[in-house]
DNA sequence: TTTCTGAATAATCAACAAACTATTCATTCT
DNA sequence: AGAATGAATAGTTTGTTGATTATTCAGAAA
């Protein structure tokens, strides 16, 4: 019975008492009873219950960023698709995780509040995933940044609104995902068309 | 005595108590004291307590507009100018109003909890100052754009940031204040340059 | 009649106690 | 020794009670 393994049993059975429960209405003890051991056991393996939760967060995470990884540097898509496939996957994910599970809401805003540097950390994630798109669009000519981390904030900057909709506004999906093709269409064309390029269509 | 002074007399009043002891410790008594009026003679003249603190929130606001109107059409400056002053103004003018008194903020909190939609009237009053931006850059012949109304939620949905920078970030008034040239910058410019313009330089 | 009052009401808030639960650690296993 | 326990602690949540206060409205002034 390694360390490690104890430790995903732990979480596993988090994992269950988190997502039926709540966060706020799963105990210590609970989680101890489901792996048949004593609650102060628990302290073994992690620091304290927050970081139960955000082991389990940082995994699901984790696997998310994978997938972002892949969309921005698909082959066949130039550097405005792969962006706003990037984008529109981030917004999608988030939407539907918050919007049917409240249990899912209730630990995003104890995480984030509690733990700040949580977000920080997801966000510099997600810069590194813009910063290999930039990358990629560099190597195949289609266009280069000076800065690609300091264009990749800005890009954070300004899709703020998207990364956690319904902390901000209650829009429904739709009309968040035409507002973030609105925005992307700014970001890439800027607020005065220099060219004929669209949003969809062809990078400059 | 007409209808209308004895409004802004209870306004004045309620203005002194809230930014004196902020709204949730100002009673309706006591307004109605230093008005020396009965509190129940209040509701002949406002609906309610939020309300006044509404009629004090718009009161402000509308002063504020009339600055934002005049950057927006300045002469002298060009459209990246007269945006980068609007966009800027605001900021600073929300940072220091929040930062520097936890009254403004008490009383910015409970409106924009409690009447979500006086958010939307002033972003619809910020939208129309956009407009106004973008229509004297067209009579200028600076740029023009097909759907203003459109490009101006854009650019709101963007620097949605900067708008209660408080409630999404700590970050620092300069700090702030550079972000928010990076975003104008994404922005005026796309994230791939097509031309040498810089924010602070010439618009196209 | 119209304008105002102030006691009555209903809703909200504050304070305090009781109950619960995260976390620790002296002690017991193995 | 190291691993694990579970009672003790300290901090938080919950529930209750007693004010406080926004709002109403029957009636008094004007």
């Amino acid at each position: 019975m390694t360390k490690d393994s104890v430790r995903s049993q732990i979480v596993e059975a988090a994992k269950k008492r988190f997502s039926h429960f709540g966060y706020g209405k799963t105990t210590m003890a609970e989680i101890a009873a489901d792996c048949s051991m004593s609650p102060g056991n628990l302290y073994r393996f992690f620091p304290g219950k927050l970081d139960i939760a955000e082991a389990i967060a940082s995994e699901d995470y984790t696997s998310h960023l994978e997938v972002l990884m892949k969309l921005a540097v698909a082959p066949k898509r130039n550097a405005v698709e792969r962006l706003r496939d990037l984008l529109f996957t981030e917004l999608r994910r988030t939407y539907n995780k918050l919007e049917k599970d409240p249990r899912a809401l209730e630990m995003a805003s104890v995480i984030s509040s509690e733990r700040p540097e949580f977000a920080n950390w997801m966000l510099a994630n997600e810069r590194k995933v813009l910063v290999a798109l930039m990358d990629e669009a560099e190597r195949r000519g289609e266009f280069t940044s000076e800065d690609k981390e300091k264009t990749a904030e800005m890009i954070q900057s300004a899709t703020m609104k998207f990364r956690y909709p319904q902390l901000w506004s209650k829009l429904t999906l739709p009309k968040l995902e035409h507002e973030l093709d609105g925005v992307l269409d700014l970001m890439v064309n800027g607020i005065c068309p220099h060219h004929a390029g669209q949003v969809t269509g062809e990078a400059a």
